[in-house]
DNA sequence: CTTGGTTTTGAACGATTGTTCAGTTAAATC
DNA sequence: GATTTAACTGAACAATCGTTCAAAACCAAG
């Protein structure tokens, strides 16, 4: 048993992924070869097969640890009653998505190149977020502290909102992230609350 | 000068790019070949670029003239006070939207597709959309009808929210398009009028 | 230094890609 | 019916695709 400890197979391995997840992010899956994969990581492309079984399972992997990562995070980021679990949620949404736009961007975006079987996992564990804040609406509701007709939809339409900032928000601009936070909580606080627009 | 009656040419045009645009929508630029869009047709590959230079220009052409279709209509849904434009601005998104799924998902997912000054142009379109509700949500803000602090960041999130239904929005659900109108009016209207919840 | 096993190379596989084009088919005009 | 021209076929082009695999390179243990 030689080679266990300058092996390079962990320090590749996750090469492969990073570089994989930039490059779909950026030019789209079926767009990107694996010869560009691995020319990213500095390797032929026969190598990439150590780590791989193949380029499908690569995609899946992605998606799958990006969406297990997120469902794990927003249970810890929700605390106390409705109103305020719904902040926590807005705050968080934003955080987390603006930390990893590359997942992001390819959760949402690379669904439809997913086989039939990898497709219906990520969307249950999708639908499994979008329950989580159809939860805490309904709860709000309970409570009192918030007037929402029909919770499924402002599930949606909230997350839509909430994933939007990705697409135009740059750090290097005149909003810092806690601005568009505070923004976008003000918003859904509004659309959604018992309170009335104070 | 034969042949300009029973021509086949006006026919098979657009078949060319309702094709392309249905598979297009369906597995992504990149993922679908010529020859998919010609047995979709019922043609060889080579008949295509009778009406195509290349497979960049269709997909180009089929976004910019979403965009422009968009464009144009939108002008034309918009009346009254900047309250009541507003209101028709959020049910015309949504109705339009519905109307053409797979112009709207290529017009979003296949930017990234698009040679540099293809991209630049269609942004350019894109950008004069949402300057057409910043307008209206400005000028509520003039006349005291709206309150929103930010007009640049509020046309993202609403943009993002009203779009969002095309993820989710089926007219065979148990919801019709009309109350989805309704319920994201009032959701934007709590979110950005003056007026508070009533 | 030799051995043993991990990691990578580099070439090759058949299939498919976008695009071109000479030749065939078909319809409208004369 | 002959002519003309638009529409299309079908084969071919070089390039690239995902994937496989024997051989080479490499490094740690004995």
């Amino acid at each position: 048993m030689a080679r266990t400890q300058g092996s390079h197979s962990d320090i590749t391995g996750p090469r492969v992924r990073a570089a994989a997840l930039k490059l779909f992010a950026r030019h789209g899956y079926a767009a990107v070869s694996m010869r560009q994969i691995a020319g990213e990581v500095g390797v032929q492309a026969g190598a990439l097969y150590n780590y791989i079984p193949d380029k499908q399972s690569l995609l899946f992997d992605l998606m799958q640890d990006h969406m297990v990562e997120l469902l794990d995070a927003v249970e810890g980021a929700l605390s106390g009653a409705p109103l305020q679990r719904l902040e926590d949620f807005v705050r968080f949404h934003i955080a987390f998505h603006h930390d990893r736009p590359d997942a992001v961007f390819i959760a949402y975006m690379e669904l439809r190149n997913l086989e039939p079987s990898n497709f219906a996992q990520i969307e249950g564990l999708r639908r499994g977020y979008e329950t989580v804040l159809e939860d805490i609406l309904r709860a709000g509701v309970a409570d009192g502290s918030l007037v929402v007709a029909d919770p499924k939809v402002a599930a949606m339409a909230v997350i839509a909102m909430l994933t939007g900032v990705n697409t135009w928000f740059s750090a290097e601009g005149r909003l810092s992230l806690r601005d568009v936070q505070d923004m976008y909580w003000n918003m859904v606080r509004r659309m959604l609350s018992a309170g009335g627009s104070v």
